[in-house]
DNA sequence: AATATCACCAACCGCACGATA
DNA sequence: ATATCGTGCGGTTGGTGATAT
């Protein structure tokens, strides 16, 4: 059996919120609360929205304190150093960033950071060299994410993807009280880091495939 | 000038989980 | 023990404006 739906789609309103809607949501939440009760609340305030609708609506746009765009570069920072630790865990990296949305931060990841974390693919003629040993230790930590990102670009088919490792690990050393706080920080130096060429190592350790 | 493509982002959807009846 | 409910979360979609052709 099915799970029941949280309301009924047929009854509520779907899209970009009106500045009345807006107006009547926050009015009473910041007079009454939400009640603990998402679902109860739209019907209660003359609203035809969803409960989840109101939530979101409250919790990414209507809250006060809240920040939009205009990202800082530690802020950039912390999200790529986050998203390299723990993943996709977008909650939890907002949590970091006071002001900030998991949405506003979803958002910007994958329109804007991932593209900077993961440039361009690129073909290499010469096989690349054996990676240090504690440069395969040490990343293992987030190679998932990294694997995952990879799969999301399709860039497995045509076996031409390496990363700009270097580039990626300079996010670190802009941000040194990050970089004392990762696994890897007592394992390798900057310096290594940024003369290491293009690889990726993955659990085994193994290497991503490159053409020839 | 018209059309296509890209970039951005607000909002929706479905699932998992914990609380509770 | 189990069904139901509300909430929170992450993935995805779709609308809109900007830019390229």
């Amino acid at each position: 059996m099915g799970r029941a739906p949280c309301c009924d789609k047929a009854k509520v309103k779907k899209g970009p919120w009106s500045p009345e809607e807006d107006a009547k949501l926050k009015s009473h939440i910041q007079t009454h609360g939400t009640g603990g009760n998402w679902i109860a609340l739209p019907p209660k305030i003359g609203l035809q929205r969803c409960g989840k609708s109101c939530r979101l609506r409250w919790l990414n746009y209507l809250r006060p304190n809240l920040k939009h765009g205009g990202f800082t570069a530690d802020e950039d920072n912390l999200i790529c150093t986050l998203y390299l630790t723990i993943g996709s865990r977008w909650s939890v990296i907002a949590a970091q960033l006071p002001g900030r949305t998991d949405n506003d931060i979803k958002n910007y990841w994958n329109t804007r950071l991932k593209k900077k974390l993961f440039p361009k693919q690129r073909i290499r003629s010469d096989p690349p060299p054996p990676p240090p040993p504690l440069l395969q230790e040490s990343f293992l930590s987030c190679t998932n994410n990294l694997e995952a990102d990879f799969q999301h670009h399709n860039l497995w088919e045509n076996s031409t993807a390496m990363i700009d490792l270097p580039s990626q690990m300079g996010i670190y050393s802009a941000m040194p009280q990050l970089h004392t706080s990762l696994p890897m920080a007592n394992a390798i130096s900057w310096e290594d880091m940024n003369n290491y060429q293009p690889w990726i190592v993955l659990d085994e350790p193994r290497l991503l495939p490159y053409s020839q």
